[in-house]
DNA sequence: GACGAGGTTGACAAT
DNA sequence: AATTGTCAACCTCGT
């Protein structure tokens, strides 16, 4: 018997390595390629901004384009995802639906309503995990329940796992000619949307495009220098070089227009017939298992994305700073290496990992002392690339939340860029109210003489501002309160140790030591 | 329980 | 110039 089935297209925007679609082909007599463009649910779980839209949209051509190809087509269909689902379910006579697993608490929520109406309406439901090397489940269950919380014990458990699964094999036009594919007048009416379509400005600066042949491309590009890809060390790469330095795959990655697999299996194979190769953490498949690691963190943690009623995150009493904020937002922090990156973010969603430490350092811990959840809803509508797991998992490893607790070590917004830019190049191409400054002041012009501001073309505190914090000033007090907010940390832990068996004496003690830390807070304020 | 090692990528000085 | 060592106000985990 079979299916008519709606193939359901969340993330995984690609036809090499698509096991749940290959799945579909195989068990349908009809088969329908379906994106549901749900804009509300787009908005109000990922926050996605302009060049993500765009970004998208050049995925859902590409992937129409490579299923015309073989035959078939994509339907774009808007509105909200239920309803949709609903009317066509019935109109098509749909007896199946399938759908990639993913980990996030809103696509599986998506997942779980679509079981819902299954049983509702009678057609079956398949998803499969394809955006992840490993079912993240099994390595949860080998390390006994709960997420390896270093990146070496990760590495442990997955050694005892062996190798991830393998990429299932391609599609072919046969795969679809099996399936009858809808009609063309159908297609004609579910169009891939222009950017105008969704009011979306038409125009964009970045380099990315969307679509698993241009990620394809990119893939073939990197692997073909073999002696790049067996030296790859992740800390060894520049952060401000004017063109990547990097790969520049995670934003086909995040949506799935690459499969991690694929790459893994890519990578294998040239570390095969090479005789040395970088290892995990900084060679580039390390870069995969970084993500992996983060999915699985993610997948088994309660509240992952924010810091309340998180149990792996450091609780901070963050300073709430609106102006602040926006400042850093908006490139004006009067710090250029800072200013160029959060710049370069904005107009091309893409910036190097270790500019990304930078500036959540400064936003964070560092400098401003501003909650990371606030920069990982900036990075999350910027970023090509942003990943629910990965990008929370990272906000907190840089604000010294969790994984990492080494918070004396602060990048310095002056110093840190200049080792590996002592010109200040990447300064001047995304500041260029800055382009003529002397390369002994582009990282601080506010050091350079009247005279020589003039000769610059730039006044700092007119053209381009002061710098809104002084750095050492602020680092030292972050010091401190880090210091405190640690110190305050151990002796609850230390009560709740004590007291495990009395609840009710652990909260009397609880509220009072959380009184002490907001007399202590209402001192420091009045210092 | 004390102790030491290790942790994907800090700054700075000395070689 | 590039590597190495020191400083350090780190925490966690294993022996």
């Amino acid at each position: 018997m079979l299916h008519r089935t709606i193939h359901l297209f969340r993330k995984e925007l690609r036809l090499h390595d698509n096991p749940v679609l290959l799945a579909a082909l195989e068990s349908s007599a009809a088969l329908y390629p379906v994106y549901i463009l749900d804009r509300a649910f787009l908005t109000s779980s990922m926050h996605i901004g302009a060049l993500r839209w765009h970004f998208l949209l050049q995925s859902l051509e590409d992937l129409h384009k490579n299923l015309c190809q073989l035959g078939s087509c994509l339907l774009v269909i808007q509105g909200e995802y239920e309803t949709v689902l609903r009317d066509h379910i019935q109109k098509w006579n749909i007896t199946q639906v399938t759908l990639s697993a993913e980990m996030e608490p809103f696509y599986k929520e998506m997942e779980a309503s679509i079981q819902r109406l299954g049983a509702e309406l009678g057609f079956e439901v398949l998803s499969l995990v394809g955006h992840s090397l490993y079912d993240t489940q099994r390595i949860l269950d080998l390390n006994g329940g709960s997420p390896p919380l270093t990146y070496k014990r990760f590495l442990h458990i997955l050694s005892l796992l062996g190798d991830p699964e393998v990429p299932v094999r391609n599609l072919t036009a046969e795969d679809f000619q099996r399936c009858r594919a809808p009609d063309p007048d159908l297609a004609e009416c579910y169009r891939v949307p222009l950017p105008v379509d969704l009011k979306i400005s038409p125009e964009s600066l970045s380099p990315w495009r969307g679509g698993e042949t241009e990620g394809l491309q990119r893939l073939e590009q990197h692997l073909t220098d073999q002696g790049w890809v067996t030296s790859f060390t992740k800390p060894r790469t520049i952060p401000n070089s004017l063109l990547p330095s990097t790969t520049g795959l995670s934003p086909y990655f995040s949506m799935g227009c690459l499969s991690v697999r694929t790459f893994f299996y890519r990578l294998s194979n040239i570390y095969a017939q090479a005789k040395h190769h970088s290892l995990p953490p900084v060679s580039l498949q390390g870069q995969l298992l970084w993500r992996e690691f983060f999915y699985t963190v993610a997948s088994a943690t309660p509240n992952f994305t924010q810091m309340a009623g998180n149990p792996i995150c450091l609780q901070i009493c963050w300073y709430k700073d609106a102006e602040r904020l926006h400042k850093w937002k908006t490139a004006q922090t009067g710090f250029p290496w800072i200013d160029a990156i959060m710049t370069q973010l904005r107009q091309e969603g893409w910036i190097h990992h270790l500019a990304r430490h930078a500036v959540a350092c400064f936003l964070t811990r560092g400098h401003l002392w501003i909650s990371w959840e606030e920069g990982m809803k900036v990075f999350e509508e910027l970023l090509l690339d942003a990943d629910y797991s990965i990008n929370a998992g990272n906000w907190m490893w840089l604000s010294a939340s969790a994984f990492f607790h080494q918070y004396t070590r602060i990048f310095c917004p002056v110093h840190f860029g200049k080792r590996t830019d002592p010109q200040g190049n990447y300064i001047r191409k995304y500041l260029p109210i800055l382009k003529n400054f002397p390369s002994k002041y582009i990282y601080e012009p506010w050091t350079a003489s009247e005279d020589e501001q003039k000769q610059a073309g730039c006044i700092i505190g007119q053209d381009y501002p002061f710098p809104m914090v002084n750095h050492k000033e602020a680092s030292d007090h972050n010091l401190q309160l880090m210091k405190q907010v640690r110190e305050e940390q151990h002796r609850t832990a230390q009560l709740t140790r004590d007291d495990a068996d009395d609840p009710m004496e652990i909260k009397v003690k609880l509220d009072r030591s959380e009184e002490n830390i907001s007399k202590r807070k209402v001192a420091r304020m009045t210092e």
